[in-house]
RNA sequence: GCCGGGAUGGCGGAAUUGGCAGACGCGCCAGACUUAGGAUCUGGUACCGCAAGGUGUAGGAGUUCGAGUCUCCUUCCCGGCACCA
C-alpha cells in the first residue's frame, strides 16, 4: 500500500485487511466508484437530446491539450466544478449539454515526433486516451458520446469549411507583413503568441522578418468585439484585457505636406488639440516614405540609423525605451495649421504596425517625444497650460495656449474644435484607431489543419471544393523544421502538386498549416451536433444549446482563445449560420492550484553538487539571481517535497546542510511538486479528491494542493455514509430508516441546508456548500434518528459533489434508477423562521450580551429583556438610554 | 511606470453586503472506547489574562449608534499592460 505523509489510513486495498477493521470502515471507494463509471457510460446516462419542452443548460470546460503528462491535480479543478454544476441543473430539470473534447493539433506533438520518430497521431490517440481514462476516473458526467477531436478528419473538414467561409467573406488574405519568426521553433507566431520578444511556448527569441502569410481580417471586427463584451457574464478583468488588446483609442487623422514634395506625410493623434505644439515629424525607420524624401546629406546617416534598427531584436528594442535613437531625413514638413516648418527624424521608438507609422511629436505635451526632443535639442513649445515644462512634459488635460483660435479653450473643447477646422480645411479627419492587428493565420508546421486552398502558376488562388474536403495531411516521417523558412509539408512533392478542379491544370498546395487555435474558434458549436456528416452543425441544435451558459478555463486565454472564438462566431453570426453574438454568456477561471517546492541556489558555472547556497544568500537580480556577497550569477535548484529533510520542522536539503525555501507556484515537471491524480483517487477515492477540490477555497483563486486536507473531507464521506450503512455489520447492510418525516429540527436542519445548498451551487459557490453538508451530517441524529425522506434529500444535495457515493446509497435505499435524474428537494420557507433567535446586546457598538427573543419581538421588549441583564444594567448605567437601535433578529443596541 | 485584484487564527478559508469576526476543514490540546491507534466518538482551540476584563480582520486616519465590509493615506503580495502617438 502507498504510503507518503498521509494521515488517515484508507480503505483496505488488499483484501486481507484485518475483518475488524474492514468491518467498522465499510465505505470503499474504490469498489463502488469504478462500479458507477461503468454504469454511466453503459445506461448513457448523460446522454444529452434536444427537448423543446424542457430549458437547457449548456456547461462547458475549456477543452484541454492532450499532452504526454497527463493530468495534474490542478487540471480538474475547472472540470470538477462544471461537473458539479451540470449535475446540479440535471437535478433542476435542465436538459444539460455537459461534453468533453480535445484540441489536440499543436506544437509539443509534432516536437515529439522530431525527437523520437513516432508520428504525432500516434502521440495524440494515445495521450486522448490516457486524459480520457483519467477523466472518466474523476466520475465527470460528460457526455462521451459527443466527444470532439479537432485532429479527426470529419472535424478538419469542417474548419477548413469555415476558413474556406472567412476567404469568401474577404477575411481570410494572403499578405507580406513583418511577422514574428521564432527560429527556434522554426514557425511564425500570432502578436498574441509572444510576449516581451520571446514566444510563449518555450520562452524563445523571436525575430521580426517579413514573410507572406496568411492573415485573418479580426480588425474588421474590433468594434463589435469591444462593444458586446458589455453584455458578457465575464469577470471584469478579462474583459479589461480584452479591451486593452484591442486598444480602441479615437483621434484625427492629419496630413502634413513636405517641403519641396509632393508627398504628405499622415498621422494618427489623439491630441489633435497640440496641433500647434508639434516641433518635428517621425516616422518609423521601415516607413516607405523615406527613401523619397531623405536629402543627400542625410543619406548615410538614414542607412545606417535604418539597418542598426533593423538589426535590433524586438526584445533589444523594448529593452530600452529611455535612451531615444533617431536620424535625421533631411527633409521638412508643413505644420498645416500655421504652415510652421518641422524637421523629420526617423525613429525607432515610432511603430510602422501601429497607426499609420508616423507621428507629429509634441515634445510639451508627450513623454516620448520630450525625452527624444531633449536628446536631440529639439524645441519644446507649451500648447496646454500645466505645471513646468521645462522640466517634465505634461500630458493631461487642461486649457490651450500658444494655439491661435484655441487659446483660451478646455483640450475636450479644443480638440473638437481644431477636428472641425481640419475636415473644413481638408487637412484631416476625425480617426479611430486600434492597437489590435489582424491575426497572423499560418504556421509552418506539419501538426495542424492544411490550408484548403490550391495556388496557380500566375499566383491566384482557388478554393478546394467543399465535396472534396477535408484536406488531409500527408504521410510524412521527418517532422524537422526545414532550417529555412519552408514548412515541412514542402518536402512532400506529391501532396503540394495538385490538378485544379476548374480548369484541369497543375497547381500547388498551400505548405503552411492553420495554429492550434483553429480548431478551438469552434469547437463548441461542433459539440451541439457532433456526428453530422452534411454540416458543421445543424441550425435546430445550434438554436437549441447556444449559447454556452457557463463556460470555465484558465484565465491565460484572455486575449488568445476568448478574443479568437469570439471573432469566428461574429463571422458566423454575419453569415445566418449561428444564432447569438456571443458564444459564451458566463465565463468563470477557476484559479490555480498550485504545488509546494523547494529550492536552494547553485553557482551557474561548476557543480551545483556542494556548492550549493540557501535563498538567503542570494538576491534577486533582474530575472536571475546572483550571490549577495560576491555578485555571482546563480541559478535555481529544486527538491522535490517527498525528498526534503526535515529538522525541527526546517527544510533541508537530502544530501547536504543547506536549509531550503519554501515556494509555492504552478505545478510543473521541473519543479518535482506535481501531484497525480491517480494517486489521490486510489487512496481516496474520486469522491473525496473531487470534494476536497471544491472545498479549498472559491474557485476562482488559486490554492496550494495540500495533502493534509483530504482526509477531512474522507471522514466527512465515511460518516456520511454510515447515517444509511450500519458500521457493524460486515455487509453493506442498510440500517432501518424511519418512515416519519422526522422531528422539527431535523426537519429545520434539512431546510437550511437545502437553503444554503441551493444558493451556494447556483453561485458556483462550492467551499460553503459543502460546509452546510458538513454540519448536516454532524448534527441530523442529534435528537433522533435520520427518517427516509430526509435521507434521501440529503443524498440529493451531496450527489453532484460526491456522485459515486451518492449512488451507490441511494440504490441502497431501493431505488432502481439514478440519482442524476431525481429532483432536487423542494424548500419549505416556513422552517426557516425560528420560533426565538438569539440576538446581540451592545451598549454604545460593544457587545455586552446575548438575549434569546422572538425574531418578531417588539423593541420595547427586547430592551426590557436586554436591561435585565447585569452586565448591560453596569454598562448603561441608572439613566434613561439616550438612544436604541434595534435591528429585529440580529442585534439591540443601546446607546446611555 | 500605468491599470486591476488582494492582505482575516498555526494553515486553507467563512461572515445573509454596514449589524454577534473566525462557520466548515486541517493542525493542535484534553477526554471516551480500546490489547493497541496514524481508527472512531466527545469536548476545547484568535490573542493577552488565574479571573473580572481587555485587545484583535496588513498599518494609520476618518464617517457611523455600530466598520473585515464605506472614504482617504501608507506598506506589502499577486496578476495584466508597458514606446500603441
Amino acid at each position: 500500500m502507498a504510503t507518503g505523509a498521509l494521515q488517515v489510513t484508507p480503505p483496505a486495498a488488499d483484501a486481507h485487511a484485518d475483518s475488524h477493521y474492514h468491518a467498522r470502515m465499510p465505505y470503499e471507494p474504490r469498489k463502488i466508484e469504478p462500479k458507477w463509471q461503468q454504469f454511466w457510460i453503459r445506461e448513457r446516462t448523460f446522454r444529452a437530446e434536444i427537448d423543446p419542452s424542457r430549458p437547457k443548460a449548456y456547461i462547458l470546460d475549456m477543452f484541454p491539450y492532450p499532452s504526454g503528462d497527463g493530468l495534474h491535480v490542478g487540471h480538474p479543478k475547472g472540470y470538477v466544478a462544471t461537473d458539479v454544476y451540470a449535475r446540479y441543473k440535471r437535478l433542476r430539470g435542465f436538459n444539460v449539454l455537459h461534453p468533453m473534447g480535445w484540441d489536440a493539433f499543436g506544437l509539443p506533438a509534432e516536437q515529439h515526433a522530431v525527437r523520437t520518430g513516432q508520428h504525432p497521431r500516434e502521440t495524440t490517440r494515445r495521450n486522448i486516451a490516457r486524459f480520457r481514462e483519467q477523466l472518466q476516473a474523476l466520475g465527470l458526467s460528460y457526455d462521451w458520446e459527443r466527444e470532439v477531436d479537432t485532429t479527426d478528419p470529419s472535424y478538419v473538414r469542417w474548419t477548413q469549411w469555415i476558413f474556406e467561409r472567412l476567404y469568401d467573406r474577404g477575411l481570410a488574405y494572403q499578405a507580406e507583413v513583418p511577422v514574428n519568426w521564432c527560429p527556434e521553433l522554426g514557425t511564425v507566431l500570432a502578436n498574441e503568441e509572444v510576449s516581451d520578444g520571446k514566444s510563449e511556448i518555450g520562452g524563445h527569441p523571436v525575430e521580426r522578418i517579413p514573410m507572406v502569410q496568411w492573415m485573418l481580417r479580426i480588425t474588421a471586427y474590433a468594434d463589435r468585439l469591444l462593444e458586446d463584451l458589455d453584455e458578457l457574464d465575464w469577470p471584469e478583468h478579462i474583459k479589461k484585457m480584452q479591451r486593452d488588446w484591442i486598444g480602441r483609442s479615437e483621434g484625427a487623422r492629419v496630413r502634413f505636406g513636405v517641403h519641396g514634395s509632393d508627398a504628405s506625410i499622415e498621422v494618427f493623434t489623439t491630441r489633435p488639440d497640440t496641433l500647434f505644439g508639434a516641433t518635428y515629424m517621425v516616422l518609423a525607420p521601415e516607413h516607405p516614405l523615406v527613401s523619397e524624401i531623405v536629402t543627400e546629406a542625410q543619406a548615410d546617416a538614414v542607412r545606417s540609423y535604418r539597418e542598426s534598427a533593423g538589426r535590433k531584436s524586438e526584445r533589444a528594442r523594448i529593452a530600452d525605451t529611455e535612451s531615444k535613437t533617431g536620424a535625421f531625413t533631411g527633409a521638412y514638413a508643413i505644420n498645416p495649421v500655421n504652415g510652421a516648418e518641422l524637421p523629420i527624424w526617423i525613429a525607432d521608438y515610432v511603430l510602422i504596425s501601429y497607426g499609420t507609422g508616423a507621428i507629429m511629436a509634441v515634445p510639451a505635451h508627450d513623454e516620448r517625444d520630450y525625452a527624444f526632443a531633449t536628446r536631440f535639442e529639439l524645441p519644446i513649445i507649451e500648447v496646454v497650460a500645466a505645471g513646468d515644462i521645462t522640466a517634465a512634459p505634461f500630458s493631461g488635460e487642461g486649457t490651450s495656449v500658444n494655439s491661435d483660435f484655441l487659446d483660451g479653450l478646455p483640450s475636450a473643447q479644443a480638440k473638437s474644435r481644431i477636428l472641425d477646422w481640419l475636415e473644413a480645411e481638408g487637412k484631416g479627419e476625425r480617426a479611430v484607431s486600434y492597437k489590435l492587428r489582424d491575426w497572423l493565420f499560418s504556421r509552418q508546421r506539419y501538426w495542424g489543419e492544411p490550408f484548403p486552398v490550391l495556388r496557380h502558376p500566375d499566383g491566384s488562388l482557388e478554393l478546394v471544393p467543399e465535396s472534396d474536403l477535408p484536406v488531409c495531411l500527408p504521410e510524412l516521417d521527418d517532422f524537422k523544421p526545414t532550417g529555412t523558412f519552408e514548412a515541412p509539408l514542402e518536402r512532400c512533392g506529391d501532396w503540394m502538386e495538385a490538378t485544379s478542379p476548374t480548369t484541369g491544370t497543375p497547381v500547388r498546395r498551400d505548405a503552411n498549416t492553420m495554429p492550434q487555435w483553429a480548431g478551438s474558434c469552434w469547437y463548441y458549436l461542433r459539440f451541439c451536433d457532433p456526428r453530422n456528416t452534411e454540416q458543421a452543425f445543424s441550425k435546430e441544435a445550434e438554436r437549441y444549446w447556444m449559447p454556452v451558459d457557463l463556460y470555465v478555463g484558465g484565465a491565460e486565454h484572455a486575449v488568445l482563445h476568448l478574443l479568437y472564438a469570439r471573432f469566428w462566431h461574429k463571422v458566423l453570426f454575419d453569415l445566418g449560420l449561428v444564432s447569438t453574438r456571443e458564444p459564451f454568456a458566463k465565463l468563470l477561471n477557476q484559479g490555480m492550484i498550485q504545488g509546494k517546492s523547494y529550492r536552494y541556489f547553485a553557482p551557474v558555472e561548476g557543480e551545483p553538487a556542494g556548492g550549493g547556497f540557501s535563498a538567503r544568500e542570494v538576491r534577486a537580480d533582474g530575472e536571475g539571481f546572483v550571490h549577495a556577497r560576491s555578485g555571482a550569477p546563480m541559478k535555481e535548484c529544486w527538491v522535490a517535497p517527498s525528498e526534503v529533510r526535515f529538522v525541527n520542522d526546517r527544510p533541508f536539503a537530502p544530501d547536504c546542510d543547506i536549509e531550503l525555501e519554501e515556494v509555492i507556484e504552478k505545478m510543473s515537471k521541473s519543479r518535482g511538486n506535481v501531484v497525480n491524480p491517480d494517486d489521490v483517487i486510489r487512496e481516496f477515492g474520486a469522491d473525496s479528491m473531487r470534494l476536497y477540490e471544491m472545498f479549498i477555497g472559491p474557485l476562482q483563486k488559486a490554492a496550494p494542493w495540500s495533502t493534509d486536507g483530504i482526509p477531512g473531507v474522507y471522514r466527512f464521506l465515511q460518516r456520511a455514509y454510515r447515517l444509511f450503512v450500519d458500521e457493524a455489520s460486515d455487509g453493506d447492510r442498510v440500517r432501518e430508516l424511519f418512515p416519519e418525516q422526522g422531528t422539527l429540527g431535523q426537519r429545520r436542519l434539512l431546510a437550511q441546508t437545502i437553503d444554503k445548498a441551493t444558493r451556494d451551487f447556483e453561485a458556483l459557490e462550492f467551499n460553503t456548500a459543502i460546509s452546510q453538508l458538513m454540519v448536516f451530517v454532524r448534527e441530523i441524529e442529534k435528537d433522533g434518528p435520520l427518517p427516509r425522506s430526509i435521507g434521501e434529500s440529503f443524498l440529493c444535495l451531496l450527489s453532484p459533489l460526491a456522485p459515486h457515493l451518492a449512488e451507490e446509497l441511494w440504490q441502497l435505499l431501493g431505488h432502481r434508477t439514478s440519482i442524476a435524474h431525481a429532483r432536487w428537494p423542494e424548500l419549505d420557507e416556513s422552517l426557516l423562521v425560528e420560533d426565538e433567535v438569539e440576538i446581540a446586546v451592545q451598549v454604545k457598538g460593544k457587545m455586552r450580551a446575548r438575549v434569546s427573543l422572538a425574531p418578531d419581538a417588539s423593541q420595547a421588549a427586547a430592551l426590557a429583556a436586554a436591561l435585565a441583564l447585569p452586565n448591560v444594567k453596569r454598562h448603561v448605567g441608572d439613566g434613561e438610554p439616550r438612544r436604541v437601535i434595534y435591528v429585529p433578529g440580529r442585534l439591540l443596541n443601546i446607546v446611555p
